[in-house]
DNA sequence: GGTTGACCTGGAGCGCGCTCCAGGGAGTTG
DNA sequence: CAACTCCCTGGAGCGCGCTCCAGGTCAACC
């Protein structure tokens, strides 16, 4: 058994990307490294670039954009030495998000206020009355 | 004082958006009405389209496609009737935005983690050392 | 009358983040 | 050997949501 790590359709699989995006996302210099490949030079994903994968996806599903993800990527890929850089541009992000959520929740709870009244305006007027 | 309405830059100002975005709206149907016009033809926003353009603002930035809010629009527009499916519309439209709310949470979640580990390696090792 | 400034229209352009496609290779199956 | 499947690459294309631009009108001011 000298198979390693998954083939990229299984590595999207595992990652709920789409085998194009996987391949986009490393043209694009957001991976790490360069996936591996085998003999006949397909690319094989092991366990760490799985887990790459996962955090890119947890970066960009909160809204941060490809650029941003791959200037963490750089400094990741630069080694030891930059950690207050990567640590600022997550700090960074993290209060975008919040930022963002709580806009997101005010702008909710006055679309649930509009609902409530249309579900008292149409309990008062029982069957398309 | 026959001035009736904002000009659009005042409009825009207001709602926070920018003239190019109002007329866009305008022009793609997300609007209740065609915007009134000043006998030169310059739109003039009234307190009523400046509260829908309000309500499109949360609709949009709690994500909703510019799609969907043509179609409420439309509803809307369409007059009384057809309560139970702006309610649908809102009522679908929330549940996405409370999923995204969760999956965004929970994503923050586990950077917070990352920065932790960050944090603590960084106060291990003080100053650049 | 000339200039300025806010606004108009139709339509082109753009940044983002994928998504799709053509053309080709390598390994397995019958 | 042919057929099939999975993968490869480079590059074009696309949907979204604006954003920008050229060319023009109109009212107000000097």
């Amino acid at each position: 058994m000298t198979t390693t790590g998954l083939p990229i359709a299984e590595a999207a699989e595992a990652a709920g990307l789409s085998v194009d995006t996987l391949r986009y996302y490393e043209k694009d210099g957001l991976m790490l490294r360069p996936v591996p490949r085998s003999p006949s030079g397909h690319r094989r994903y092991d366990a760490t670039d799985l887990r790459w994968v996962e955090l890119v996806t947890r970066l960009r599903s909160t809204g941060m954009p490809i650029r941003d993800v791959r200037r963490y990527a750089e400094l990741v890929r630069a080694g030891d030495g930059n950690e207050e850089e990567r640590l600022a541009l997550l700090r960074g992000h993290r209060e975008v998000v919040l930022r963002r959520l709580a806009e997101v929740t005010a702008h909710l709870g006055a679309i649930d206020h509009k609902i409530g009244i249309y579900e008292d305006r149409l309990a008062r007027v029982p069957r398309s009355a």
